[in-house]
Formats: structure tokens, sequence, C-alpha cells
RNA sequence: CGCGGAGUGGAGCAGUUGGUAGCUCGUUGGGCUCAUAACCCAAAGGUCGUAAGUUCGAGUCUUACCUCCGCAACCA
């Protein structure tokens, strides 16, 4: 640590309490900022490690409606759940903590207080739906519709989950309140702005040129966001669900979620230590550094520091190392699917292997890009390096010692050459892998600390005790006393990578925890010193567990495309003159191209029998040769409002069908008909 | 010409301020037998996405282009 920090403060992005923990979140937060934590209490340094969960916002009470409960109910629930496996996992928090509680709840809202008084926000109003019946405001979440894009009736007010579309409340045909059922009416409501735009110089000074040292992905975001201009942004919402913003006049209104959730990273810390919170907080002697994921990169950079800087007597983070993204098997995470593994399933179907789990995530971290989580590769990193490589060797020794000297450790005679550069290989592991964890790579760290290992293995290959035995008990002895050093430095080294395995080796070797600064030491273990008992660190992972393992998740890919490929139900019946209002017809296609800078529109330019008219068609992805469209004939809806996208008016709709995948295919007549043939 | 990230031996990754391309796993051969068929050694395998340029010299700098991922846009 450079001489300017007394203390580091880590915070790890508080989980969203409303599903479990998966490999996802712990490969890119919970994993790496323990270890972090770990090393630098290790190294005897002041540290404090800040989690909780986030337990506001619109999903969790959606949630507890579709299933009927309290939104406390489900935040209990997976606060709970959350907290134990982390927990059962080892991620020593010094606190692990929640938005609801009582401390947050004051320190959020003196901290809105604050900026509201110093005058840091804006004001402004604006329409929105409210119910009349439920006398309240409605979230977007809150309001269904249906879906001007795809017809969908069930499309919420930021997103339809069919088409994808993200959508705003207002172009919602039909909307509804899913509180009692009624046409919500507009109504003007006031909600409070942070001027980010406002911030803007500062923080491109402060980021863009005092942290180049930030991680390329985070640094570009930041520099992206910055370059396009900040806007300023809500932070009250209209919600019964989360702390009350403390204004007058204010009723009904609660603090937005991202403006809420940082500000536990704060109560949490207060809540641990009450009397002594503010100086890891405020004194600029203390280093502050967020561990989150990358869709975290601008709430951390940006919008967080802002409403530090605001309030006025807050430092700024120092770094915030975030992670890209974790797939699995191929495919991304989610939680909505069942895409996932889960930390509490997998704490109960490998029960003991938390540092297996540990390991392979770090292995495989994705600190510079996305990465993929495969269980062979989970295998592979069990069975060749931890069982092969560490256990291997640890093995070795306590099983040498135990033949040949008792059980105890045996006298250090005089150093070969050979000896003499072993040690130095150590050292040299030492300098590795602090150099790493200073910089965030723990991957590349974790690496050099196998590597302790490794030197172990080929140290006990070329000086062979099992030879020396026969002659020179005294070198045999120098040998397993070095071999033995190595074990117990190995203790020292991995245990922040590898917590329960660091243990396992100290109670094998009957020894005190070691502090960071001896490692490298080879008196670690004095002569004649009693071990303990010896057991295997890691066993092998057969093929048929991780084929069990691959058969839940394609197992759980079945259920979701057997559940997607059922039939929609028939929507409402319409009286005849309803269907008769639309004009579907058949065109020729006379010209058809990709709209340049576009995904997935089609230009198409249709002789409908009248004149030429252009259309665009969101199915570029299924049509990529959109010459071979040119002469077919097809059929649209001929009298569909025009609207204009990228720059082109559409006149009218192509009819396709969709596939449960989502692929669309067009609808083409049995045989050619005019152009302008009416379908009826 | 929207923004960012990435493209290095079969897989996953390092390559610091430009100077003969490294690591882990896998593969092949050999050695060893203390050890969970584990360990050790050796070899094969890369024209560092493509093209041009700067330079005595480029994976490392410049430009153009291609591909992949994410965001944005967009999907009547």
């Amino acid at each position: 640590m450079s001489t300017r920090f007394k203390r580091t403060l880590i915070t790890s992005a508080l989980p969203y309490a409303n599903g479990p923990v998966h490999i996802g979140h712990l490969a890119g937060v919970y994993v790496p900022s323990d270890i972090y934590a770990r090393y630098l209490r290790l190294k005897g340094e002041e540290v404090l490690f800040i989690g909780g969960s986030d337990e506001h916002g619109i999903p969790i009470t959606l949630k507890a409606r579709a299933e009927g409960v309290t939104p406390q109910y489900i935040v209990d629930r997976y606060h709970e759940l959350i907290k134990k496996s982390f927990e059962a996992f080892g991620i020593t928090f010094d606190i692990y903590s929640r938005t609801t509680s009582e401390v947050h709840r004051k320190v959020a809202s003196d901290f809105f207080r604050t900026l509201y008084d110093k005058g840091e926000f804006t004001e402004q109003e604006s329409e929105q739906y409210y119910d009349e019946e439920a006398k309240q405001f409605l979230a977007d979440r809150y309001i269904v519709g249906t879906c001007p894009h795809c017809g969908n009736e069930k499309a919420y007010g930021d997103q339809c989950e069919r088409c994808g579309t993200s959508l705003s409340p207002s172009e919602l045909i039909q909307p509804r309140s899913t509180l009692s059922g009624s046409q919500p009416v507009k109504r003007k409501t006031k909600h409070w702005y942070l001027p980010l735009d406002k911030h803007e110089p500062w923080l491109r000074e402060w980021i863009l040129e005092e942290h180049k040292e930030w991680k390329i992905n985070v640094y570009g975001q930041c520099k992206s966001w910055l370059d396009q201009g900040l806007q300023p942004r809500a932070v009250s919402r209209d919600l019964d669900w989360g702390v009350p913003v403390p204004v007058e006049g204010a009723e009904g209104k609660v603090l937005y979620v991202w403006f809420d959730a940082p500000i536990g990273y704060i109560s949490n810390t207060k809540e641990l230590l009450p009397d002594t919170w503010e100086k890891w907080w405020k004194e600029e002697d203390t280093k502050l550094v967020h561990f989150i994921g990358k869709d975290n990169i601008v709430f951390h950079c940006i919008v967080f520091p802002a409403m530090l800087k605001a309030e006025g007597s807050y430092i700024l983070p120092e770094n915030v190392p975030a992670n890209e993204f974790l797939n699995l098997e191929g495919d991304k995470i989610s939680t909505s699917n069942n895409w996932a593994v889960w930390l509490h399933e997998y704490l109960e179907e490998f029960p003991g292997k938390q540092d297996v789990l540990r390991y392979a995530l770090t292995a495989n971290a994705p600190e510079t890009k996305d990465n993929d989580f495969t269980w062979k590769d989970f295998q592979a990193h069990n069975n060749n390096e931890l069982v092969a490589v560490l256990g291997n060797f640890v093995n070795r020794a306590m099983v040498l010692t135990r033949n040949y000297f008792d059980n105890k450790v045996p006298s250090l005679g005089e150093l070969t050459e050979y000896d003499r550069e072993t040690i130095a290989e150590v050292e040299k592991v030492k300098q590795a892998v602090e150099h790493n964890l200073d910089h965030y790579r723990f991957r590349e760290a974790q690496k050099e600390a196998m590597n302790l290992a490794r030197i172990g293995n080929k140290y006990l290959a070329d000086t062979e005790p099992w030879k020396t035995s026969k002659s020179d008990m005294e070198r045999t002895a120098t040998i397993l006393n070095i071999a033995l050093q190595v074990t117990a430095n190995l203790s020292i080294v991995m245990e922040p990578f590898l917590p329960f395995t660091s243990g396992k080796i100290r109670s094998f070797l009957k020894a005190e925890r070691f502090d960071w600064n001896v490692l490298g030491s080879f008196d670690l273990l004095p002569e004649g010193h009693a071990l303990g008992e010896a057991s295997l660190l890691f066993e092998k992972i057969e093929d048929d567990v991780i084929e069990q393992q691959v058969q839940k998740l394609h197992d759980t890919k079945k259920n979701n495309e057997a559940g997607k490929q059922k039939a929609e139900p028939v929507k409402e019946n319409v009286a005849f003159d309803a269907f008769e209002k639309l004009d579907i017809r058949v065109g020729t296609v006379l010209e058809c191209e990709k709209v340049p800078k576009t995904d997935k529109l089609l230009r198409f330019l249709l002789d409908d029998g009248l004149q030429k008219r252009t259309i665009l068609s969101g199915i570029a992805q299924w049509y990529p040769n959109p010459s071979e469209l040119i002469g077919k004939q097809v059929c649209f809806i001929a009298n569909l409002e025009p609207r204009k996208m990228r720059g082109i008016l559409s006149e009218g709709m192509i009819l396709s069908a969709e596939n449960s995948d989502g692929s669309l295919a067009l609808i083409f007549p049995s045989e050619d008909v005019l152009p302008g043939s009416p379908v009826v």
C-alpha cells in the first residue's frame, strides 16, 4: 500500500434480494473482494469489508405481488439465504446487513436531506400514470398494456418481454394498472434530479486525468459516458417500498433504488461501527475500493462519486476494479431462466468443496473479458491442479516425514546450492503474488501462488529423499525440513485464495496462523515440532458427478424450451368490424435490402397495385440474403399508421410468423396473385 | 462513420516504457516410484485477426479493414 493510505475500505456490490446468489456474482465480485480483504488482513493492515443486501426497488414489490406476500417477506427470505451461503462459502464480510435496516433508513434519508438542503437537486414536474382506485402513482412495471410493436397484451410499462422492446408507459395501448386493474390517468408529479451534468467537469478531471490506472474496461466506459455528456438523473420514485423522501410534500415517494443502494455501504459501516465509521468514509488516508460487475460501472464511477462529492464530507473511491461477466456452458447466466449454478445448491451438492469453486472461479475470472464457466473446466482445475499439484505435494511432504522422521520436523543441516536456489524461488513467489494482488490481478496472483506447490514437487523429485534415506539420513532430514517449510509457506500464500485448505494445512502442521510478512521464511516450523494428522486436501471429481451437473443444466434448458413452446392462449374475441378495419393485402417485393447501421431492419419496396410503398421489417437476422426476396409476394397491413425508423418512413407492416425461439418467417400466398389483392 | 472491450500454438490466458513469443491445462516421448495412475524432464505445436505504414528492429506504435462480446440504437 502506498504511504498515502492508512486503511482500506472494501465494498462489494450489494446483491439484489429477489433471488439467490450464483457463480457469476461470485466470480465477478465476492471471490475477488474476499481475496483482497483476506490478503490485507493477513498483512496486518487495517481493513473493513462491507457487504449487504439491496432490498428496495420495483422488482421486489412485483415478485411479492406475484407470490401474494409482502415485499418484506421476500427480502427476508433471500437476505437470509444469501447471507448464510456467503458465510458458508467463506466470504468474510465484516458486516453483511441490509438496506431495510433502521440505520440505513436514517442514513439514506439524512443523506438525501443534506443534498436537498444544499440545493444539490433540481426539481422537475412530469406527467405520470396515476391509479385513482389505488390512489398512487404507478411505476413503469405496474402498468401493463398492449405492446405497440408486437401486440402482446401483457407488455410492461418499461419493456415488452415478448419482443424485448423497451417502452415507456405512454406508448402502451390501453394501459391498465396491475394494482387495481383500472385504467390509469395521467397526473402531474414532482421528482428530484441529481444534475450529473453539473458534475461533469470535475468527474472528467478526476477519472480521465487522475485515474488512468483504472482497468481499461472501467476507464473506457467512463470516458464513453463523459464524452456523450451526462444527463440529470431522477433520485425519487412514486412507490411505497423504500426509504421515504424526507421532504415536505413528498408523500408516497421513495428514494430511487440506485440512489438508495450505494448509501447502503455507508449505513452498513455505521451499523457495525456506530462511533468510528466516519474515519472510514471521510478521512483522506482511507483507501476506498468498490468491487462490482461491469453493469455497475457507471453508478460507482460517476453517479455515486457525484453524490459523495455533492454531500461534501466524503472521500471518493480510489479504485473500482469491475469485472466482466461470466457465462455458463456457453450461454449467459440468467436468473429468470434458471440458467445458473446457485451458490446455495453448490454448497449442498459439493459439501466441503468451497475452495474448489473459489479456485475454479478465480482461475477463470472474467477480469479482461467475458469468460465461460464449464463443469469440465471445473473438474480439470480440481483434478489436474488442486489434487495433482497442491494436494499431492502436501501429502508427499507429510507422508515422507511420517515414514522417516516419526512425524516430527527433522533438523535443517547444511544447505546445498540447489536448496538455496529453491529458497530463492519461494521468495520470488511472494513478490509475484503481492504485485499481482496489489493490482487486482487475482487470476495471475493465484497462478503464482500455485507455483509454490510446483516448486515443492520439483524439489522433491530432484532431491529424491526416498533414495537418500537409504544412505544419508542427515541429508534426508534437510530435504524434508525444507519441504515442510514450503508446506507452511503454502498455508500462508493460499490463505486469501483457498482459506479452508489453508486451515487444513495448518492443522496438519499443528501450526497457528502465520502473518503474511513471514512468507518466504524457512524457519516457520521449529526442529522437533510434532506434526498433526494428515488427510487428503482434495479428492478427484469423477466424470459422473460432472455429467450429473451438466445434465441438470440440460434439463433446465429443456424445461425452458418446453415452457415457451406452448402456444399462447387465444386472445379475447373481437367483433367482425374490428377485423374489417384492418386492411391486409399482398404486395410484390421490388427491392429488399438491409438498412445500414441496424441489426434487424430490412427495407422493402413493394408494388401494392396502386403505387410503390416502403415498409421496414425487423427480420434481417432470419434473411441474411435479402435480395433473394425480390420478386416474392408478401402479406402486409396497408392501413397501419406510418412510422419513421432510422429516418425512413415505414408505411405498413409485413406479416411474419414467429417461432418459439423468436425467429420469424415471412408469410407468402401459396400462389401468385395480383399485387394489391386483399387478404380476407 | 454511435460507445466500450476482445481477437497470441488444441483450450484458457501473460506479454510491462518496441529488441530473437511465454505460462497453465491438454497431446506425445522419457524418467521416477515418496505421493490421490499423482510427480519430474523433454518434445511437437503460433508467420501474435487481415493489410499497409513508422522504425535498424513491432504482438507491443500509426492507419484502414474483418470477426466476436457487451451497451446504445432498433426490431410497424
